[in-house]
RNA sequence: GGCCCCAUGGUCAAGCGGUCUAAGACAUCGCCCUUUCACGGCGGUAACCCGGGUUCGAUUCCCGGUGGGGUCACCA
């Protein structure tokens, strides 16, 4: 009896079987298959945004395929609803798949696009490279493992299977058989080639294009890594190295901390007889916190690095795209200061041009992005970000959306000027901003200021005399100018400082009063574009509420 | 600790041996514009990690060190 059938009795694919389902696929010139391959948490990072944007950019722009393919083979970690999560997340950042797992069902036929769903496949490739001699099953159990490293720690060597501490490697037919009768659990493992016991320049070395770093060059693998868990799923190298073959990927991008693993999958490559694709390994992405300090992006769990948190403040998708977009590629800024209105899918992403070092994620940078963003965004279609925004964040803002006219010229205050506003970040900090626009919101916020604080009403009484609600903008200054004259108060604010003695105040302080009165607070836009959207009724109602 | 990646101002970064008394953007500071704010304009502060080479000449190439990061699982 073989050994592969006393491994794998009931396993009937074989591989040609399988290689006959997956055609190479036809591409035009250049074209390039990405993939993303998320790991069903339920957690999508920005660190997956910004990789999955190199992932679509780099096919689409091409004509190639951006597929996605769950790779689940720790079912540990499987979260309920995680798939819907993710793609409905990538969406909302305007990253779409053309094949893979979708939400209804899968689409492709380099399928099944979930790995959990692959088992035979795997089995198959596992049970051929056990038939040539290049894995085996070994039945290490986690104590003995742990006595190897513990030696291994002892004698100041690298820790792992391999070489002589690779026991299994070679057992015979009859033990692997005695041992599987007994009920052993056990995994299959490569055999590897390499051998670092050597004097350095004697060790082999594997060199890479890396579609990012360019030329890299390191020490061959050596470890006899697990391809197979007991339970017959394989782990991420051993999936990694079979999905991408078969669904023909041409270019992996991953984090750089995959490099250290590339070794092996080169040298599983290389035993399964195939062609590696092009990785590009991105540097890691790190963020400044809210005091200025900075600090790196931890692994999984930081809350400030899920993509829903900058959900939840409401940043608008297309900011957080065009602001990735400027950290990836060095030379997107400059393209997009020379094509202020180019569509994103006209600059022409580069892996070369992408930076290789870690990148500090800039908060500050992302608003002033933003601000630039939303100002090309017309009021319309603000409102409706707004709206979906508050229905998903902040239901209790609804009275907000029940004029949406209304809110649509509060949101345009200011912007097709020569120098137009640009006040909107996020969609918090909007409806913060806007919030005096709302009998609901509003509330004053700010002092009145102690240069007019006594002639406060008097100030408030004569505006409301004279106010007429049809005046131009300048025919209402000049009332202003008048009242400000008439209370002693300079017409212009360099009189004042220059003799602050003469006057009370200036026209400034007078008009911070009615400012106060009408919004709450001393700084805003323009009050006579303010009193036109607030509405004749309105301003007047607040003017004497004051009084 | 072994191995690997990375190294220009506070941040993101141009630069790929001479054009660098080192670009730009964000941040910051000052001035201007101005009835506030925002916008805008002008200007300022601020960097090639260190040490050896190679070279007529190094920010740029090589080596070493230092620093930061990653990785050493039946997790991805």
């Amino acid at each position: 009896m073989e050994l592969s059938n006393i491994l794998f009795p009931n396993l009937n694919k074989t591989v040609d079987d399988v290689l006959a389902q997956y055609p190479a696929r036809t591409l035009k010139e250049g074209a390039k298959v990405t993939r993303l391959g998320p790991s069903p948490t339920g957690f999508i990072h920005l660190g997956n945004l910004y990789g999955a944007f190199v992932d679509e950019r780099l096919a689409h722009q091409s004509g190639g395929t951006f597929y996605l393919r769950i790779e689940d083979t720790d079912d540990k970690r499987y979260v309920e609803g995680a798939v819907e999560t993710i793609i409905n997340s990538l969406r909302f950042f305007g990253i779409n798949f053309d094949e893979g797992a979708m939400l209804d069902g899968e689409k492709g036929i380099y399928g099944p696009y979930t790995q959990s769903l692959r088992g035979e496949i795997y089995q198959a490739f596992a049970r051929k490279l056990i038939e040539e001699g290049k894995a085996y099953p070994c039945f290490l159990t986690e104590e003995e493992i742990q006595e190897i490293r513990d030696e291994q720690e002892a004698l100041k060597l690298n820790p792992g299977i391999y070489g002589k501490w690779a026991k299994h490697r070679d057992l015979s037919l009859e033990e692997v058989k005695a041992k599987i009768d007994a009920g052993m659990p056990y995994v299959i493992r490569l055999k590897s080639d390499g051998n670092l016991d050597l004097p350095d320049d004697e060790i082999r070395r594997i060199e890479v294009m890396d579609g990012i770093r360019g030329k890299l060059s390191m020490p061959e693998n050596n470890l006899d890594v697990v391809i197979l868990k007991s339970t017959g799923i394989p782990t991420y190298h051993f999936a990694h190295v079979i999905d991408d073959h078969l669904m023909g990927t041409t270019h992996v991008v991953r984090g750089e901390e995959w490099l250290s693993t590339l070794p092996i999958h080169i040298e599983l490559f290389e035993k399964l007889g195939w062609e590696a694709p092009i990785y590009c390994h991105t540097g890691q992405l790190m963020k400044i916190d809210e005091e200025g300090n900075k600090r790196k992006l931890s692994k999984r769990k930081d809350p400030e690095l899920s993509l829903d948190y900058y959900r939840n403040l409401g940043y608008h998708p297309e900011a957080v795209r065009e602001y990735l977009l400027t950290i990836l590629n060095s030379n997107y800024e400059e393209w997009r200061i020379e094509n202020p209105d180019a569509d994103i899918n006209e600059f022409e992403f580069t892996t070369e041009k992408m930076s290789n070092s870690g990148t500090l994620f800039d908060l500050q940078k992302l608003n002033d992005v933003s601000k630039d963003v939303l100002l090309k965004i017309d009021a319309a279609k603000l409102c409706t970000f707004l709206k979906g925004w508050s229905e998903e964040f902040k239901p209790e803002l609804s009275y907000i959306f029940e004029d949406m006219d209304y809110l649509e010229k509060v949101l345009d205050i200011g912007r097709h000027d020569n120098k137009p506003r640009k006040d909107h970040v996020y969609a918090s900090q909007m409806v913060e901003n806007i919030s005096y626009f709302f009998d609901e919101s509003f509330k004053r916020e700010d002092e009145y200021p102690a240069e007019a604080l006594a002639d406060k009403s008097t100030i408030l009484e004569k505006y409301l005399e004279t106010y007429n609600h049809g005046d131009s903008q300048e025919e209402w200054f000049g009332k202003i100018r008048d009242i400000a004259d008439s209370l002693g108060y300079a017409l212009r604010p360099k009189d004042f400082k220059k003799n602050p003695d003469d006057y009370k105040g200036h026209v400034g302080h007078v008009s911070e009063v009615i400012r106060i009165a009408l919004m709450g607070r001393k700084q805003s836009p323009d009050v006579w574009e303010i009193q036109q959207i607030l509405g004749e009724e309105r301003t007047i109602g607040r003017i004497k509420a004051e009084i």
